[in-house]
DNA sequence: GTTGAGCGTT
């Protein structure tokens, strides 16, 4: 049998090598980044003048082309980090820039939930693609050699190391999580990602915040409220970004915006609900870790149905950085199957959305406080998982399609539940158009007057 | 040869 090969150069100009494909024709990502550390995809240019275009990645496999791998040569495609060098025609050109090269010590990571077959090779050959890896080990049985289920790595970049935390990762075909060890909550972080824009106007869209906010570091996430309240919240993947630009006005597309901390003005009201349970350190900011309320945990861990290994396949959801870390939901679900899933209404646990006079930016506090400030990126879930109990009779669940690039809660919703929270303005008033099927009726702590 | 919340024999 012979071994096709195609050629990989880690940027235009430079000499490419050449890589082995697999029996399938793919390209493991694996294979790619062990000759290009860091390397996140592959991307090729389809004519003169046209822009690249990138290749299918589906469970650490790059797909070739329709037309084949062929004799072109295909280019790495990195993590942004510090794209723009200079703006000059910006009006905040300051030396904000030089904040995101604030270097932030790595430590060793502990990855739980390892299948008991990974090996240290598996493990760094994984975690490669997020950065260089220093150390990769599988906690083992001295005497049976058996791994424990659980290991440690170390990256050589801080923003390795975060990217690793920010997301699940699903490795040898399992659901694990990566935490700072001893750190109860794995990400949390002890200054905020979420900047709160206000002032925003209608015109200002998600690409614009994201494409505007991204010259201070990589943004992970653009939230618009819909229907239109006038703010908006960015998420960026380094919190010292974030924090650098809170206080600030930004003039945006000639709109002046104002960033502030995300966190919810007013913290638990009522004494009732999440608020005061997670709270530490005196700090209330949006996405801090897990939902504040104790029993809340439980009943997402009953909830959440991880994907199995037949259906998550096809949804491509693996490197995505935009993929929320569940585990700070409180979600440490594995493929289970059978069994009567509860409600998984996530509001079901708590909010009562069948109440009526509801608004978006209500839930929408209402989900910050909750935990759930990275509600925007819950569409890049698989469907199957997100989206039980919220099957919205527009989408059709039996698409699959992969929606690769997250725009944000302002892009083209496809999942039920982020379709019927945009829904919003459709019903009269700016109401919810509709509750979702399945809503609990009991326990409300939810107040609006 | 089994297991599935946790925290690293060096």
């Amino acid at each position: 049998m012979s071994v096709e090969y195609l050629q990989v150069a880690e940027d235009e100009g430079e000499e490419p090598i050449e890589l082995p494909t697999e029996e399938d024709g793919t390209l493991l990502l694996s294979t790619l980044a062990a000759q290009f550390p860091g390397t996140c995809g592959l991307k090729y240019r389809t004519g003169e003048s046209k822009p690249m275009r990138g290749v299918r990645l589906n469970e650490g496999r790059l797909n070739p082309p329709p037309e084949g791998w062929g004799s072109q040569i295909f280019y790495c495609v990195f993590p942004k980090e510090n794209k723009r060098k200079s703006d000059d025609n910006l009006e905040n050109s300051t030396a904000k820039t030089k904040r995101i090269e604030t270097k932030l010590r790595c430590t060793d990571l502990i990855v739980l939930g390892l299948p008991w077959k990974t090996t240290e090779q598996n493990l760094r050959e994984y975690f490669e693609t997020f950065g260089e890896v220093l150390m990769a080990q599988v906690k083992k049985d001295s005497k049976t050699g058996q791994s424990k289920g659980f290991g440690f790595i170390r990256f050589a970049s801080y923003e390795s190391q975060m990217r690793a935390l920010a997301q699940r990762h699903v490795i040898d075909g399992r659901w694990c999580d990566v935490k700072v060890p001893n750190s109860k909550e794995g990400l949390i972080q002890q200054v905020p990602c979420k900047v709160f824009i206000g002032r925003c106007t209608e015109d200002l869209a998600a690409e614009d915040l994201r494409e505007y906010f991204g010259k201070f570091g990589e943004v992970t996430d653009v939230f618009i409220p819909k229907p239109f309240r006038a703010f908006s919240f960015v998420t960026f993947l380094d919190p010292e970004v974030a924090q650098s630009l809170c206080g600030e006005d930004h003039i945006i597309k000639g709109v002046s915006v104002h960033v502030s901390n995300a966190a919810p003005k007013s913290e638990t009201r009522g004494g009732g609900g999440y608020g005061g349970g997670g709270n530490r350190q005196g700090s209330h900011v949006a996405n801090r870790g897990g939902p504040g309320g104790p029993d809340a945990s439980a009943i997402y861990k009953q909830c959440y149905n991880a994907p199995n290994q037949g259906t998550w396949s096809n949804t491509g959801h693996r490197s995505n950085i935009d993929m929320p870390n569940l585990q700070n939901l409180g979600i440490t679900g594995q493929p289970q199957q059978g069994g009567n899933q509860p409600n998984c209404n996530p509001i079901g646990l708590g909010l009562n959305l069948g109440a009526l006079p509801m608004n978006p930016a209500l839930v929408a506090a209402a989900l910050n406080q909750a935990g759930w400030g990275l509600i925007g990126n819950l569409q890049n879930q698989p469907e199957q998982t997100f989206n039980q109990g919220f099957s919205n009779p527009q989408s059709s669940s039996g698409n699959n399609n992969p929606n690769p690039n997250s725009q944000g809660g302002g892009g083209g919703g496809s999942t039920g539940f982020i379709n019927w929270m945009n829904q919003g303005g459709q019903g009269q008033d700016g109401q919810w158009a509709r509750p979702p099927p399945q809503q609990q009726q009991d326990k409300s702590f939810l107040k609006y007057d």
